[in-house]
DNA sequence: AAGGCCCTTCTTTTT
DNA sequence: GAAGGGCCTT
């Protein structure tokens, strides 16, 4: 029985992911390329850790990160070993840290019913302490305030920690204080109080940080290279007693910077653990040699990379299509043609496709293209849905409901169907709450209860104290139900009290689109209902975009670049390739960030499994009015010889024909590097190409990686079957092409 | 207090 | 080209 498992958990992983998966290292790093099989090694370690090292699953700590990628990975490993695996603590970073800052609320200064703040809770935050400080909302810009402080938290500095060397330092330590009091106020944490809290609450107490690092004897991190420093952190200390940490990653993937990640934990982790195991995993077992070349040629511009090889078995596969539309309405229509080609040729079908682009607001062409020809598509993003004014409207009436001391949602919906509580009453709402050192959510509930009799009466208008105090008779007997009744019935409660269909339903298509939408949290509501409240408030927080993804539909993927990580598909389009798009031009005068929109393009290509097309326009409305665009310096990097240009202009002279002259294509090619300083060609002088079989007098038959022009010498990078890679000059090597 | 209108503003990526 | 803010009228 023992004996037979190893072949079935093991069976079909090459040298490498063999080794990885079952290293005995205490500490391990993983550099795994793109469709390299690191999902696979991070399953089968955890089900080796189990079936072959007698690690119990509540011993094991896994980090993804998204949700789905976690419930992803939870299923497959309970498949490896049928049995349940509930014990095992396995989700993002930020689901773990609330799910341990939940259960330790003693140590802290938030209740166990706590919220999660989401970026426009943080927002309206950030704008009232700017208020309350008398500081210029123009100058000092919420949003602006509001990522200095988001990064001082993920690197680990508290109010009294952030600089003060000049005066702008000095406002953000000032907001950042008022910030963080208002929160805990609020018994809210935002998205980087859960890291930072945590990292705190574990350095601290060292009694509490004992009790987990003894726990959790083995630690595993996907996608390591996006960790920021209060992830690091957390990590390190989690796995203080033990020391065993596995930590997969790709530093050619990195593309959260912005966001406080740092690939240069990779170099952290490996100073930190010198005795670490380093494993890479090169092949790549996805794409075609032509989407891997492609996908190189742009990476390894990047400065500073440990260079990877990347190769394949695959063969080469189809050239890369590069099509150049005259606008960007055309270029949607060439995405949706060609895939209603595809699909009626039956070369593919929908779901084969992906459509990637730089930003958000791109996908809008697209969907209207979709729509104008019937076609079904899916759209990856939350925004779209839990970012709707009703459903926002729904959640702050239950968050508020579950912690009453939540200002933020209350001042959101104590208005909303308009209830004649303005602007003045609700000012005199929260100067009687700050005077009494309650929450104002904690004054409705009062006014509620006594009516006329209350403390605070007296402090209020009379016409206003009346409607506030109608609205705290309901909030208390929503607070009453809450525990008596399940979650859906509450839900519907609170819409038949504050008659919230007849507010949104207008008799327009909008309207039945915007009930439509609350229906839709009910049916969710309605899900969680054996979960509770808390799960269900904080699964709405902490929702990614990739989560969101509908499962079945065989229908086109519509997603941003950086949505696009970690997933595969057989047909990629990449859209936008123009300057200022992709790369964005917010990247153009920070190296640092133009590499990583290089990596982000980089990403987007080695999604292909099959087939990769890149698109642009030469006009494009940017904001309103249509402006030129000059293509992406991107592209200007692919080699000609992978390309196939096509254009608007010539498929309308020649229809869309695929008959297009070589020459012409060649011609169309070189335009796309004319003024920047390009590598001589070097495809004439050379005589290999990636995927070439080649035989070494010495080290028998091997297949060549890559091949390129060094000092005017043809350099290789071969894969032999006797002794691996050797990296050899053509002139020197006497190598046979078989 | 509420709703409408016009003004600006400014657009990256997301847990 | 959308969303929010400020200002106006009712």
């Amino acid at each position: 029985m023992v004996q037979s498992l190893p072949m079935t958990l093991l069976a079909n992983l090459n040298p490498q992911q063999y080794e990885a998966v079952t290293t005995q290292s205490k500490q391990t790093l993983v550099l795994a390329g793109p469709g390299s099989g690191k999902t696979r090694v991070l399953t089968q370690r955890i089900a080796y850790l189990v079936q072959e090292m007698g690690v119990a699953p509540y011993q094991i700590l896994a980090v993804t990160f998204t949700n789905k990628a976690a419930r992803e990975m939870r299923a497959r490993v309970e498949n490896l070993l049928s049995q349940q695996l509930q014990d095992i603590w396995l989700g993002t970073f930020h689901s773990i840290c609330a799910r341990l800052l939940r259960r330790e609320t003693n140590a802290l200064p938030y209740r166990p019913n706590f919220v999660i703040f989401d970026e426009g809770d943080q927002e309206t935050l950030i704008k009232r302490a700017i208020r309350e400080l008398n500081i210029d909302e123009k100058t000092f810009r919420p949003a602006g305030v509001l990522a200095s402080i988001s990064n001082a938290k993920n690197d680990l500095k508290l109010p009294q920690d952030y600089p003060s060397q000049s005066y702008r330092d000095e406002v953000v330590k000032r907001v950042y204080e008022r910030y963080q009091s208002l929160l805990v106020d609020n018994n809210a944490l935002d998205f980087d109080d859960l890291l930072f809290v945590a990292v705190r609450l574990l350095r601290e107490n060292p009694d509490i940080c004992r009790r987990y690092a003894s726990r959790f004897a083995q630690v595993l991190v996907d996608e390591f290279q996006d960790t920021n420093l209060a992830q690091y952190e957390l990590l390190k200390l989690i796995s203080s007693y033990h020391k065993s940490i596995f930590v997969v990653g790709d530093e050619d993937q990195s593309i959260y910077r912005w966001r406080g990640a740092d690939y240069r934990n990779v170099l952290r982790f490996e100073k930190d653990y010198p005795d670490c195991q380093k494993i890479l995993l090169e092949q790549n077992y996805r794409s075609p040699q032509n989407v891997l070349d492609t996908a190189r040629a742009v990476i390894n511009r990047n400065p500073n990379r440990t260079p990877k090889l990347l190769f394949t078995d695959r063969g080469n596969g189809d050239t890369i299509t590069l099509f150049e539309a005259v606008d960007d309405t055309s270029e949607a229509a060439y995405v949706v043609d060609t895939i209603q080609q595809l699909v009626m040729s039956k070369s593919a079908k929908p779901s084969d496709f992906a459509i990637m682009y730089r930003t958000n607001a791109q996908s809008r062409l697209l969907e209207e293209a979709f729509l104008r020809e019937g076609m079904a598509y899916r759209l990856v993003g939350a925004q779209r849905f839990y970012g709707r004014r009703e459903v926002k409207d729904c959640i702050a009436y239950l968050r508020l409901v579950h912690n009453p001391d939540d200002e933020v949602s209350l001042s959101r919906i104590i208005n909303v169907p308009t209830r004649g509580i303005g602007e003045k009453t609700v000012l005199s709402l929260i100067l009687a709450a700050r005077s009494a050192h309650i929450s104002p959510g904690q004054v409705l509930i009062d006014l509620g209860q006594n009516g006329d009799s209350s403390r605070f009466w007296s402090a209020l208008s009379g016409r206003g104290a009346m409607l506030l105090a109608d609205f705290g008779v309901l909030l208390g007997n929503w607070i009453e139900q809450k525990d008596k009744i399940s979650l859906p019935a509450l839900f519907d409660q609170i819409l038949e009290d504050v008659v919230y269909q007849e507010y949104i339903e207008d008799n327009s298509d909008e309207g039945e689109d915007r009930w439509g939408n609350v229906q839709e949290l009910r049916k969710l509501a309605f899900e969680y209902q054996d979960r509770g409240m808390t799960e269900f408030l904080e699964n709405l927080a902490l929702v990614s975009d990739q989560d969101t993804l509908p499962e079945a539909a065989d229908a086109p993927t519509l997603l941003t670049l950086h949505a696009a990580k970690g997933l595969e598909f057989s047909q990629v389009f990449i859209i936008g390739l123009d300057e200022g798009i992709l790369p964005h031009s917010r990247s153009k005068d920070d190296p640092e960030q133009m590499m990583e929109e290089r990596r982000l393009f980089y990403v987007g290509i080695t999604r292909a499994k099959d087939r990769l097309y890149l698109v642009r326009a030469e006009r494009r409305s940017q904001y309103g009015a249509y402006e030129f665009s000059e293509p992406s310096q991107f592209l200007a990097d692919i080699p000609a010889t992978l390309l196939k240009v096509k254009s608007s202009s010539s498929s309308t002279r020649r229809r869309s024909s695929s008959s297009y002259d070589f020459s012409e294509q060649i011609s169309s090619a070189t335009r796309w590097a004319p003024s920047k300083p390009v590598t001589p060609t070097p495809e004439i002088q050379q005589r290999f190409r990636a995927a070439m079989r080649v035989k070494h007098p010495t080290w028998g038959e091997g297949m060549v990686l890559d091949s390129r022009m060094i000092d005017g010498e043809e350099t290789l990078d071969v894969f032999f079957e006797s002794v691996g890679f050797k990296r050899l000059m053509a002139s020197i090597a006497n190598l046979e092409i078989l």
